[in-house]
RNA sequence: GGCGGCGUAGCUCAGCCGGUUAGAGCACGAAGCUCAUACCUUCGGAGUCGUAGGUUCGAGUCCUACCGCCGCUACCA
């Protein structure tokens, strides 16, 4: 197990503004958020940022199709970021910092960090040879472009030989593979860990074209040794990792934060984020963050999602549809995090009504109503306050911790859902009802009692993934400063107070009708 | 083509260094119970563990070949 009580510094790549965000952008954002949420109960001091990209070509097109003139980009950005800002609200993420890299101190971070490697050596002026469509006005390189027509469009394309400023990549390719070598845990999970490892064993890396002359784009952070060109988005967009909490303009913040704990990202960006980055970042004399967790796609029905194939899953509809922690659970429980997994309402629907609806929400459900009847709405007292229920949980919270170490969400709920089911059985065995009738009341009290317990424990371990949820249930049980819960509490027993009235509810996942 | 991975019950998957009758969840069938959201609990069925060989006293578990599927093979966010 990892040690407790540090900072928590995670982060999410930030997402670029030229369309509305859909099922993954929320995907990355509420693992993040879980992972965050479960280090703030454990005491970690935690720093979530996440952000928008909002430089480069396709930024410009955007917002000339959606009628802004150029020079005007930044007020078509500041138009589209409330979209995200409000997903984030209603997916219940809970992030401490929000960069843009259109805001100042990034800009002159990113200017800083040119200047430093372009002093020392590391960037230097050579010729870009590649291809060009003039109607798209897309570059292609030679790999990308082996017919010489556009991927695009499939017009023919221009060849283009134009001066550019690279950073010598291929100067710390060495160096890389060493670090990868003697950290495991840098690119997670092990088989994405291995890929970028052969990649970096097999190929002779290429410099990497770090400016776009102006000539063709103007909207991006200017090179500060050279007006005539700007900055190439991934330089731009990556230093805000370090540009956030404030190597430039905040360095108390930056030095208690760097390394970042977790960069959380797509697979689609590993290369950027595993190979360009540390680099960037050794080139600047900073340590590399200490791990970055490549995810998995969502598919639906067996097909990558694309605009194209017009299967993309709007996060709106899912919240119109069904509960916002719903979603959520879903999404953590479904498939093992790092792998891809299938999207479809009617697995959402067989996950709620079965984990959610019959075997948590009908546990508190089923507790309280016993509570109602049998002790007057009043948590009853007990006078044996260990045993077998504190045992399985304390066992569950080792499962949990470490688990969560290692991001496997999925394990961690299984591990959770194992707890609730023992208790549904645990009623079983009991069968309160009996007692009741019996009129063994001390033995009933104490299995109440014992459900109680276990119900408070529960709603601590599925806080991160389910917090509204959570909420919801602390208030049903009666308790009081929700926003206190602590995960140690988990491994105690015997903290809810005899005679704590108890508040049941509505159903908390009333089972959805198919 | 090269490197890596996968192919186990209807579905989704677990099976670590090879060792008693191959597991889980969901789905399905039966019984029990009544505190509960037609819920929960118990029991049950079915799998030649991709194919063919090999190593071994013994192989989903190691080796070889083949078939099928997937990922990576750079400068596009």
């Amino acid at each position: 197990m990892k040690t407790r009580n540090k900072k928590f510094y995670i982060t999410t790549p930030l997402y670029y503004v030229n369309a509305a965000p859909h099922i993954g952008h929320s995907y990355t954002q509420i693992a993040t958020d879980a992972v965050s949420r479960f280090r703030r109960i454990c005491g970690d001091e935690v720093f979530f940022m996440t952000g928008t990209d909002e430089h480069g070509e396709k930024i410009e097109r955007a917002a000339i199709e959606n009628g802004f003139k150029k020079g005007e980009e930044k007020r078509f950005t500041d138009s589209i970021i409330p979209n995200f800002k409000k997903l984030w609200k209603d997916l219940n993420i809970d992030y401490d910092f929000f960069i843009r890299t259109t805001d100042d101190y990034h800009k002159e971070t990113v200017k800083f960090i040119l200047d430093k490697i372009y002093k020392s050596g590391d960037i230097y002026k050579g010729e870009y040879d590649g291809w060009f469509c003039v109607p798209c006005e897309m570059f292609w390189s030679h790999t990308q472009a082996e017919d010489k027509v556009c991927p695009d469009c499939k017009r023919p394309l221009n060849s283009i030989k134009e001066a550019n400023y690279f950073f010598k990549l291929s100067k710390y390719q060495d160096w890389l593979i060493d670090y990868i070598d003697k950290n495991p845990d840098f690119i997670m999970p092990d088989y994405r860990r291995n890929e970028v490892v052969s990649f970096l064993k097999g190929n002779k890396l290429n410099d990497l074209c770090i400016s776009r002359s102006k000539k063709r784009l103007s909207w991006g952070i200017e090179l500060p040794f050279d007006k005539e060109y700007v900055t190439y988005v991934w330089f731009d967009a990556l230093t805000n990792y370090i540009s956030g909490p404030g190597v430039l303009n905040n360095k108390k913040r930056f030095k208690k934060l760097w390394p970042a704990e977790f960069h959380m990202i797509g697979k689609d960006i590993l290369r950027h984020h595993a190979v360009y980055w540390p680099i960037m970042l050794h080139a600047v004399g900073i340590e590399p963050p200490r791990t970055i967790f490549a995810h998995g796609w969502w598919t639906t029905k067996g097909e990558k999602m694309s605009k194209s194939k017009g299967n993309i899953i709007d996060p709106y509809y899912i919240l119109g549809k069904y509960p916002v922690d719903s979603y959520r659970y879903f999404l953590l429980k479904e498939v093992s995090f790092g792998l891809d997994g299938s999207f479809s309402e009617e697995a959402l629907i067989r996950r709620f009504n079965s984990d959610l609806a019959n075997d948590l929400g009908n546990l508190l459900n089923r507790t309280l109503t016993m509570v109602e009847k049998y002790f007057a709405s009043k948590v009853p007292a007990c006078s044996k306050k260990n045993g077998p229920c504190q045992e399985a949980a304390a066992a569950m919270a080792g499962r949990i911790e470490e688990s969560m170490d290692r991001l496997n969400f999925s394990e961690t709920l299984s591990a959770i859902w194992a707890f609730i089911n023992r208790s549904n059985k645990l009623i079983e065995v009991r069968a309160p009802w009996k007692l009741n009738k019996e009129g063994k009341q001390d033995e009933l009290a104490q299995l109440i009692y014992e459900l109680v317990e276990v119900l408070r424990i529960v709603t601590i371990a599925v806080y991160p993934f389910m917090p509204a949820s959570a909420e919801n249930m602390w208030g049903q049980l009666g308790l009081k400063d929700f926003a206190k819960i602590n995960f140690n509490d988990i491994k105690k027993f015997g903290l809810v107070k005899s005679g704590t009235r108890i508040n049941k509810g509505a159903p908390l996942f009333p089972r959805i009708k198919q």
